[in-house]
RNA sequence: AGACCCGUAGCUCAGUUGGUUAGAGCGCUACGUUGACAUCGUAGAGGUCAGCGGUUCGAGUCCGCUCGGGUCUACCA
């Protein structure tokens, strides 16, 4: 096979992804004897396209993959989909609104909506499928998983229905995040906060003053709370006052002393609003305070808060109700606030608290068994990682999952839509209720209309994918059983890594640990790897309202090719650093790929030479003590690179071991093997073509899983030529340890410094950088090695004679000299060379002193110094001084010249 | 309000448990390039390691404070 010129990936990704999966090295083999190595890519959205954090978690996962499978895994990575249930229902809810149906829930039904909702996600599932392949993933597609899958929808009802037995699922009124826009509940994780201008009410609230920045919420208080040793407040604790609200209702308040009041803030009394703050709504638990709902789903106000504001919106409430207080004189004071407010993070708009009947997981109550232990869904969460089972890179995320773990409340599962999981808990009248996978028998029983929260079937995804979907089909076959009887989850579960983005950290990573645990008894992975975000040359996040500057990895795929797309990102990778993506970090990388393509062509040729056409490369060995020192020198250089690239990589420091591969790829191999190569004896000599045909191999096997495509390409054109295995199956680079050869390793890097101190020589001395200059060296260690050297040296520093000497440097006019522990090297600056050094320099002179006589010109004119740019001076004046010790230092050269 | 991260060359970042002269890529300057290079190579300039204080024989690295940038969490009404 011929290489062509270039590389175009265009024209050869999609066959070499065809022929990775037509050989069948995706797919995992349970019944293997190799140890097991499982990766459960975070599923994407199922109708949604590929996005640069998807690149990254790609590039990632199947580096991790691939150099794993090489090293003899058996290497597991489950690709899946996510149903991604409010973000799903919504777009299809707006995209039939488009359609004229103005009321799809209503018009449509549930069922119809559900089946509509199907169809749209069946019909764009293709898209990410095709975007993940595009970038080379090596995943099972035999084993790709949906979250709605039947045997993963059996997982979800199964362990639903357990934890409602242990008492962890229960159902009661809890104040929700209840986003009226979208008419559903939302989970703390699904909210975000913002500071927004807001006003600070204080009013006349009975005996007290309390301060607000919601005074409509007032309206449904029950209480009044004091921190219990504040003196001030201390002969009303324990009473109960009536306040009637102006135009508003009555309303009776028990004052109560709680710790969590600050009697710092505001005026340190508290009015409380049980119905419509979590906050308030624990001070209403403790003491045990009635509760009383002002504002309804509709964002209004309810009955409850007096005819007269009924049916206000919060805002036109809060208004109306501050301009009567006002005019009854109640209102104290208002100031500008700056008021935190949460937004659902799906819709962008406020949430508003309520009280609603859901259904919760209860995270405090002890009922998971643990290592022998009972503890709650809380205290495993924090085992797991304190124990160091679960290890969390980086690791300062530790203690951000502890804090997140530490104001925990329980879990809402239940939304309001219908695209999902729906609750496997029907009704029959007041008192039957029946949990379980399938329908109850009988007649008259109706299913809870709420679904679950994405995240709960999300949170079994290491395990939920890996069961038997057959056995799963069989109701007779228990959960345990099903686990014990699954051949993919007893050889692949736990999984080794889970990797993602650290901004999905307690939605998901920390629901997994909680599920995971409790329902199978191990934890879903070892290791934690969360990568950082993608940014654009500003350092924003990528975001589709940044268009200008957002980067789309399927353009770049188009243009440069998965190869430049995953290097750009993984070069600098680490562990929670968010990386900044722009055109000139994939340039680099372009360039980078392009010089592997052609130091591969440039071996090819090389072999060729000295061996002949026709050779098996791939057969050629591995030579174990080489005659000539340069050979030795690469061999082992290649040992070392092996072993730092291994360690890197299992400290997971992908970024820094692309560094390593590529500073020796270029350093080493490209810029000073390759060249040395070039003259005899070593371009003769056969053992040359065997350590070239070694280095080929390796660097492209280190290359794999950063550049899977060119390498692969390359493997196949230079390499694996008659046998036809592919790269990608080929077994990760060993240590050699036989590859130390210590003596003439110095030796050769002796002759490496040799060569940039001579070149470090004529760029110093200005020489003609064409011109060959005489070369004396005294090697004062590894002198045989070093002599060995002498037609690379020559070559390198462009010597026409190179003199070896056995005594000191004499002293000689002209020579200009370098000292190192293993060599003094003199240039000899010839007659001619002399001459036509003098002229150029008496040039340069020339010129500078020119320069210098205008600088100092400009400095003389008091107007420039006076009314210009003090910077400008300063910088003219700077430059003068420079000019002036060039000047200085041309002629203390012109002197020593004699 | 709390927590966490970051601050090192013009730009993007490395810098492993404290240890000689703080590195790389890009950019810049100069020069070269007939025998792999849509180039490539060689050399060079450029840093008070944000600031202050402390621990130490020794601090970019450990500790404290300050300043600046960012992120997350939160029940300050």
């Amino acid at each position: 096979m011929t290489l062509e010129k270039y590389w175009e990936p265009q024209t050869y990704e999609a066959d070499i992804y065809r022929r990775w999966e037509d050989s069948g090295a995706f797919v995992a083999d349970a019944s293997s004897d190799k140890p097991a190595f499982t990766i459960s890519m975070p599923p994407p959205n199922a109708t949604g396209t590929l996005h640069t954090g998807h690149a990254v978690m790609l590039a990632i996962e199947d580096l991790l993959i691939r150099w794993r499978r090489m090293k003899g895994d058996e290497a597991l990575w489950v690709p899946g989909t996510d149903h991604a249930a409010i973000a799903t229902e919504s777009v299809v809810i707006r995209k039939l609104q488009g359609e004229g149906i103005a009321d799809p829930r209503g018009e449509l039904g549930r069922d119809e909506l559900v089946r509509r909702i199907a169809e749209f996600v069946d019909s764009s599932q293709g898209t990410i499928r095709h975007q993940i392949r595009a970038i080379g993933s090596s995943c099972d597609w035999s084993r790709e998983r949906y979250t709605l899958d039947p045997q993963l929808h059996r997982c979800v009802d199964a362990v639903f229905a357990r934890m409602f037995r242990d008492g962890l699922i229960y159902r009661g009124p809890r104040i929700v995040n209840w986003d009226p826009h979208l008419q559903t509940t939302v989970s703390d994780d699904e909210i975000y906060h913002e500071e927004r201008p807001g006003r600070f009410y204080t009013l006349r609230y009975g005996p007290f003053l309390v301060g607000t920045s919601r005074p409509e919420t007032k309206l449904g208080d029950t209480a009044i709370a004091v921190h219990p040793d504040d003196e001030r407040y201390r002969e009303h604790l324990g009473k109960t006052y009536e306040i009637p609200w102006p135009k508003g209702p009555t309303i009776k308040v028990k004052v109560v002393g709680d710790e969590h009041v600050d009697p710092e803030f505001g005026t340190g009394a508290l009015g409380v609003t049980p119905a419509h703050s979590h906050a308030d709504f624990d001070i209403a638990q403790r003491h045990d305070l009635p509760l009383i709902q002002i504002i309804g789903e509709d964002g209004r106000m309810t009955e409850a808060a007096g005819d007269y504001y009924a049916g206000m919106t919060v805002q036109e409430c809060r208004d109306a109700f501050a301009a009567e207080l006002d005019a009854a004189g109640l209102l104290e004071s208002v100031r500008d606030y700056s008021q935190p407010i949460s937004l659902c993070y799906r819709s962008k708009q406020p949430v508003e608290p309520l009280p609603k009947e859901q259904w919760f997981i209860s995270v405090d109550k002890p009922a998971v068994p643990w290592r022998g232990q009972r503890l709650s869904l809380k205290q495993v969460m924090r085992t797991v990682v304190d124990s160091g089972e679960i290890r969390i890179l980086p690791e300062h995320q530790e203690r951000t999952y502890f804090h997140w773990i530490d104001n925990l409340r329980d879990w809402c599962i239940s939304r309001q839509i219908w695209w999902g999981h729906r609750i496997p808990v029907w009704y029959r009248g007041e008192e039957d209720l029946y949990v379980g996978h399938r329908p109850p028998e009988g007649d008259g029983w109706t299913q809870d209309t709420d679904t679950l929260d994405t995240w709960f079937s999300s949170a079994l995804w290491t395990w939920s994918t890996l069961v038997d979907p057959e056995l799963a089909a069989d109701p007779q076959v228990s959960l345990p059983e099903l686990l014990k009887r699954s051949p993919d989850f007893q050889k692949f579960h736990p999984t080794a890594v889970m990797e993602t983005g650290y901004d999905i950290l307690f939605f998901w990573v920390a629901r997994m640990i909680l599920m995971t645990t409790y329902a199978t008894g191990e934890v879903p992975f070892r290791t934690v790897y969360l990568h950082g975000l993608i940014l654009d040359a500003h350092g924003r996040k990528m975001s589709k309202s940044n268009p200008e500057t957002a980067v789309d990895p399927l353009e770049v795929i188009e243009e440069h090719g998965a190869d430049v797309l995953r290097l750009s990102m993984l070069l600098g990778n680490a562990p929670g650093q968010d990386l900044k993506l722009t055109d000139k970090r994939m340039v680099g990388c372009q360039r980078l790929l392009t010089k592997l393509w052609n130091a591969s062509k440039l071996i090819d040729v090389s072999i060729g030479r000295i061996l002949g056409e026709g050779v098996d490369r791939a057969a050629l060995p591995v030579p174990q003590a080489p005659e000539h020192p340069v050979n030795g020198w690469m061999l082992e250089r290649i040992r070392e690179l092996v072993e730092r690239v291994d360690g890197r990589f299992d400290a997971y420091a992908f970024g820094d071991a692309a560094e390593q591969i590529r500073t020796s790829f270029r350093g080493e191999l490209c810029d000073f093997y390759l060249e040395a190569i070039k003259v005899a004896p070593l371009s003769e000599m056969e053992e040359t073509a065997h350590v070239l045909a070694y280095a080929q191999r390796t660097y492209l096997k280190l290359f794999h899983p950063y550049l899977p495509f060119v390498t692969e390409h390359l493997w196949g054109a230079l390499v694996a030529v008659e046998g036809g295995s592919m790269l990608i199956g080929e077994t990760w680079p060993e240590v050699h340890v036989g590859h130390r050869f210590d003596a003439a390793s110095e030796g050769v890097s002796a002759v490496v410094r040799l060569v940039a101190a001579v070149r470090g020589i004529r760029a110093e001395q200005n020489l003609e950088p064409g011109a060959k200059v005489a070369l004396a060296v005294r090697a004062l260690d590894h002198a045989e090695v070093q002599q060995r050297c002498e037609t690379i040296v020559a070559r390198l520093v462009r010597a026409e004679s190179l003199e070896w000497l056995d005594a000191a440097l004499g002293d000689e006019p002209g020579a200009a000299v370098a000292v190192d522990p293993a060599f003094e090297a003199a240039v000899r600056l010839g007659e001619a060379d002399r001459a036509a050094e003098r002229g150029r320099l008496e040039k340069q002179l020339e010129a500078t002193e020119k320069r210098l006589v205008g600088l100092e010109k400009q400095l003389a004119n008091e107007n420039f110094v006076t009314k210009a740019n003090p910077k400008a001076v300063e910088s003219v004046r700077r430059n003068a001084e420079d000019a002036k010790a060039t000047v200085a230092s041309i002629r203390e050269r012109l002197a020593a010249l004699g």
